[in-house]
DNA sequence: ATGGTTGTTTAACAA
């Protein structure tokens, strides 16, 4: 049986997606602000025409938007806040009703959506990390993200089937033995716990998604995302994690062209401990 | 080996 080839890009331009398709990236970029000239990097290695960040760390009356629209992001929509969280959607073709979404009675800039060409709803999300201790009785955190994707459960079984949808994010749960580089080292570890598993899995089936990278990329393949800012050669040690998610309904599943996890970015100068992920998609 | 690094904001958090 042929392995798909990997989807690792390292360093070379992206080629350009198929004829009439759009590329779709989603990137944790751990402050906005900070790392403006690595979007500039990555819209001339991949030329995204949507691009949704996460942890942009931005009260929305600071967001760069001059810079980004240099870039060629026409259509803007920050929902941030003060040092933490925040999620952002830019694009070179028009987006409708840009909105927040508030979850577990908090509004802490973890939710937006906004409506693509083709009607297509489209949803950036960044779920709470967790904390370190995996117990919800012992950590608030740890039950705040077990409550988020338990409401995000919800929101999807309420919605039902209701068109086509992509949702990207830092879901900050890595569901695959091999999503990790270590299955059983992480199973007390926050991210890659079974309860946290089994709750993604529950909110996938809620919403009828299909995770884009594992249709393309099966088990075993390795596929990893995210690499700790405290190992120092994250590419000797290779201690990462699958945490940067793209999802579509079935309906949009064979409308993927593409697949590329941008591993080269976390070489960039002053990266972000993520990596972009892209799709293309014909509408 | 119970560490390690980074970002925001200014010593403590969060990731």
């Amino acid at each position: 049986m042929s392995e798909a080839p990997s989807p690792y890009v390292e360093t070379d331009p992206l080629p350009k997606p198929a004829r009439g398709a759009l590329r779709l990236v989603t990137w944790n970029i751990n402050s906005v602000r900070l790392r403006l000239a690595l979007v500039a990097k990555l819209v001339a290695q991949a030329r995204p025409d949507i691009l949704c960040l996460q942890e942009t760390k931005c009260p929305d009356d600071q967001f760069p938007h001059d810079g980004l629209a240099e870039l060629g992001f026409t259509h803007r929509y920050a929902h941030g806040m003060k040092s933490y969280n925040g999620v952002a959607i830019l694009s070179r073709v028009p987006i409708a009703e840009p909105a927040p979404l508030h979850h577990c009675g908090r509004e802490d800039c973890r939710h937006a959506s906004a409506e693509l060409p083709g009607g297509i709803a489209l949803h950036n999300v960044y779920v709470p990390a967790g904390g370190d201790v995996p117990d919800p009785a012992a950590n608030d955190k740890f039950k705040h993200k077990l409550d988020f994707v338990a409401a995000q459960t919800a929101v999807w079984k309420k919605r039902g089937r209701k068109g086509p949808a992509i949702l990207v994010g830092d879901l900050n749960i890595a569901p695959c033995e091999t999503d990790v580089w270590s299955h059983k080292q992480l199973l007390d570890v926050v991210s890659h716990t079974p309860v946290e598993v089994a709750a993604l899995g529950g909110m996938r089936e809620a919403g009828g998604w299909v995770d884009v990278a594992r249709a393309r990329h099966p088990e075993p393949q390795r596929l990893y995302t995210w690499w700790s800012y405290r190992n120092g050669d994250w590419r000797k040690s290779d201690r990462g994690r699958r945490l940067d998610h793209i999802w579509v309904t079935l309906d949009l599943a064979p409308k993927i062209k593409a697949f590329h996890i941008l591993r080269g970015a976390r070489d960039w100068t002053q990266p972000s401990d993520h990596v972009p992920v892209a799709i293309d998609f014909a509408p």
